[in-house]
DNA sequence: AAAATGGCTCTTTTT
DNA sequence: GAGCCATTTT
């Protein structure tokens, strides 16, 4: 490839000159292999869009030879943002910024010939590939309850990251000969839907760059002249050699921080990082080790958890801020003091002027959410939930776009499965077992034995009309899908296949909230066709359903005015004002499972308490408590270990009023301590509340007499604002309402009209559809 | 074929 | 505690 074009000259000032001395040094690299070590809060992203815009300005590289890579769809929006600032959408439009797999999603619709998969592949998503692990599996007679899909697929992925197809397994035990089995029936039926997993967009177009005599691989190896990858520390094997194929140039800037390392169980290797130099001896190491973001005391609290990690690259990070507020470490009695403790401290911040979409709540899994959601929500506090259950795994929407997908791709075995019958239509197990039979004699999709099957006879006259009747809508369909916008496709599918009146006739409370979440399906289509018409496309179809499987919830995290509530893993790469991390007690953070062969990983866990700490700019609160319900049965809890790697100088230690006030909590404290030598030793005192020191209100007292309200199921997803009691009288949705018989519940959805009928999900009832009369608001 | 029951499991999940 | 799956029940 040829630059034929003349690269306009810069219109914006050098960029290196706006940065200070070890990032300047980081963007002067522009030749060569360069590794950046940056600690947390240094302004790695700063230094990575400088660099790019510096490349472009300075040294006159087109745009379209140059690749970042990031970890998430939101990283890579943003990094595009920032040097269209800088050097101008036009110029910015042209790089190549994404996600490993929307990067080689890309490059393998281009090259998808030399990876014998048709233009129109589709990606299965884990629940699609654990569907066709369990097809797998029973094809073989293999006992589901003994090999598990998902333990199955796991151990699938854990070869395919390290680049390891079924040719190359090496079994070791029968387990793995079931294993190897399943691993090569895998790979057939998705060659055979013409589906790839999300390994396989990396590993496919790794094989392509990696192939000396393929000229697609010549074209990859040539295509960038400067690499970058961003959160270096969390590439596994396979990325890792994508990277150095198609970083030919050996123009090749890795960025990462490899303290904040926490996707080991997902194949990130973090001595990849470590041993960069060892690959490429002329690297030039660039430590970035001022932090800008935080106060002293977090920063110090940070190296406190930090500094016992072994095998790390030696980082000194330090801050020119003051010390600034203390760490509190706050001692409470059980999750619902914990929680109350948190929403008190969440009003006073917010009384201090910190606005709430500056405020978050981290836990270590996401069964710790339940109780801090209801409590946030008894105290109308506004809040997002980052991950749970996602909208797009919902039943009706999979349904919905397993639809799209089949008239997409119709080879595709997963969604035809999924969607045959649904609505009933009068196809059962039987037919279906007989049209796979014949899929598998002819070596065929599903989709395409369905004539020879009817044609053979054999099946009974109802059962061959049934599957003719399918196989014609979706046929009509397709034509559809051929000209018309995908919106108005998806909306034909629901009335065409009957989906829609299949709802209409169910007055569930349920099938509302379904119609309701297809309505927003079909809104993001809209979405999407618009982004696609303003930049002068034409939105089609591929191009979303690749969109909708390879995005993620932070993706979707609003920049809005509500506290935000995450896994510690969802934190990561993000900073707030003020920040609470909760349930800090040995067994919980750091995790330990009830399974002892799948041992701990204390060093990651040490990490992640890092990444934990690190994000709060300001405030960072800890919690921990003396007794937790989780997983169905209460737990008894020592604080963490890493409270205890906090400087006791940069901690204040306190206790909420109803932990203090129970002795069993006091004494077990003590003995849970006594060997423990590095305690934060600060006074325990209680809270102090604006006028004195009243006592902190007990939660517990109140949740037994009142139970809180649970979520409705479409709630999970991101959390709404609780509404405020107005409009219907107070049946807003979000609303608490009391009834007779179910107790406390929240509404979902009102219709309207004189005698209006409320939708409400009860705690322990489900969802119900009840006369809004019949209920109080409370 | 839908509904009810019982048993099982339960980290983290950038894509 | 709660969600998911498989099996049983009607």
């Amino acid at each position: 490839m040829t630059d034929l074009v003349a690269f306009p000259p810069p219109a914006f000032p050098e960029p290196a000159d706006e940065l200070n001395e070890p990032q300047a040094r980081a963007v002067a690299h522009a030749e060569g292999p360069l590794v950046v070590f940056a600690g947390a809060g240094s302004g790695k992203t700063r230094v990575i869009t400088y660099r790019i815009a510096n490349l472009l300005a300075g040294h006159r590289v087109p745009p379209y030879r140059v690749l970042a890579v990031t970890f998430t769809n939101k990283a890579a929006g943003e990094m595009r943002r920032r040097i269209a600032s800088l050097a101008g959408d036009e110029i910015a439009k042209e790089l190549w910024i994404g996600t490993f797999h929307a990067t080689c999603a890309r490059l393998l619709r281009r090259f998808h010939d030399a990876a014998g998969l048709e233009r129109n592949f589709v990606i299965y998503d884990d629940s699609d590939q654990r569907a066709v692990v369990a097809r797998v599996l029973k094809e073989l007679s293999l006992d589901d309850k003994r090999y598990p899909p998902r333990q199955v697929l796991s151990r699938i992925h854990k070869e395919k990251q390290e680049g390891r197809g079924p040719d190359a397994f090496e079994p070791q035990g029968f387990f793995d000969d079931a294993i190897l089995k399943v691993y090569e029936g895998y790979e057939r039926y998705l060659r055979k839907a013409n589906a790839v997993d999300f390994d396989d967009l990396i590993l496919s177009v790794l094989r392509i760059a990696e192939d000396p005599k393929s000229l697609a691989g010549d074209d990859l190896r040539a295509r960038f002249r400067h690499v970058l990858v961003d959160e270096f520390q969390d590439v596994n094997q396979v990325q890792y050699r994508l990277v150095r194929a198609l970083a030919a140039s050996r123009n090749l800037c890795v960025v990462g921080d490899d303290d904040q390392s926490i996707y080991r169980w997902r194949g990130a290797d973090v001595r990849i990082v470590r041993n960069f130099r060892r690959d490429f001896p002329d690297a030039a190491i660039v430590k970035l080790e001022q932090n800008y973001r935080s106060t002293g005391n977090v920063v110090r609290a940070a190296l406190g958890v930090i500094k016992p990690a072994k095998d790390r690259e030696p980082k000194e990070l330090w801050t020119a801020r003051d010390p600034g507020e203390p760490v509190v470490v706050v001692a409470a009695q059980n999750e619902h003091d914990e929680a109350a403790w948190v929403a008190e401290r969440v009003r006073e911040a917010q009384a201090r002027g910190v606005p709430l979409g500056e405020v978050a709540i981290f836990y270590r899994v996401h069964a710790q959410s339940r109780v801090l959601e209801e409590v946030l929500r008894a105290e109308r506090i506004p809040y997002q939930i980052v991950g749970g259950m996602r909208f797009f795994e919902r039943a009706e929407v999979k349904d919905l776009l397993s639809y799209l997908r089949i008239l997409d791709n119709p080879k595709s075995d997963v969604d035809l499965e999924r969607i045959i019958n649904v609505p009933a239509r009068k196809i059962g197990g039987a037919t279906l077992d007989r049209l796979t039979q014949v899929a598998n004699a002819l070596d065929v999709p599903l989709y395409e034995a369905i004539l020879p099957l009817t044609d053979r006879g054999g099946l009974g006259t109802a059962a061959k009309k049934s599957l003719l009747a399918f196989r014609d809508l979706i046929e009509s369909l397709r034509e559809k899908a051929a000209s018309a916008p995908p919106s108005d496709l998806a909306r034909e599918v629901l009335e065409r296949t009957g989906y829609a009146r299949m709802l209409d006739e169910d007055d569930s409370a349920e099938s509302d909230a379904r119609k309701q979440n297809l309505q927003e399906l079909v809104g993001s289509i809209l979405d999407y066709e618009a982004e696609a018409a303003a930049a002068g496309q034409v939105g089609a179809l591929s191009g979303y359903l690749e969109r909708v499987t390879l995005s993620s919830d932070i993706d979707a995290l609003e920049d809005a005015p509500r506290v935000s509530m995450m896994t510690v893993h969802a934190a990561k790469g993000l900073e707030f004002d003020t920040v609470f991390i909760t349930g800090m007690e040995d067994e919980i953070f750091p995790f330990k499972g009830p399974d002892p062969k799948r041992n701990e990983d204390i060093e990651e866990e040490r990490r992640l308490a890092y990444v934990a700490v690190t994000r709060a700019r300001e405030r960072l609160f800890v919690t921990h408590t003396a007794r937790r319900m989780i997983f169905g049965n209460t737990r008894f809890g020592v604080p963490s270990r890493f409270i205890a790697d906090f400087p006791t100088s940069s901690v204040k230690g306190l206790m909420t009023a109803a932990a203090s006030s129970e002795r069993s909590f006091r004494d077990g404290y003590r003995d849970g301590h006594r060997d423990e030598p590095a305690r934060p030793r600060g006074p325990w005192s209680h809270p102090m509340e604006r006028g004195g020191d009243a006592p902190a209100r007990s939660f517990s007292s109140r949740s037994t007499s009142t139970p809180t309200p649970a979520r409705a199921p479409g709630e999970r997803y991101i959390e709404r604002e609780p509404a405020e009691a107005s409009g219907e009288g107070g049946l807003a949705r979000g609303a608490r309402v009391m009834h007779e018989k179910f107790g406390v519940g929240a509404i979902i959805d009102v219709d309207p009209g004189d005698d209006p009928i409320a939708t409400v999900k009860f705690s322990g009832w489900g969802v119900k559809r009840i006369k809004a009369r019949f209920l109080r608001t409370e």
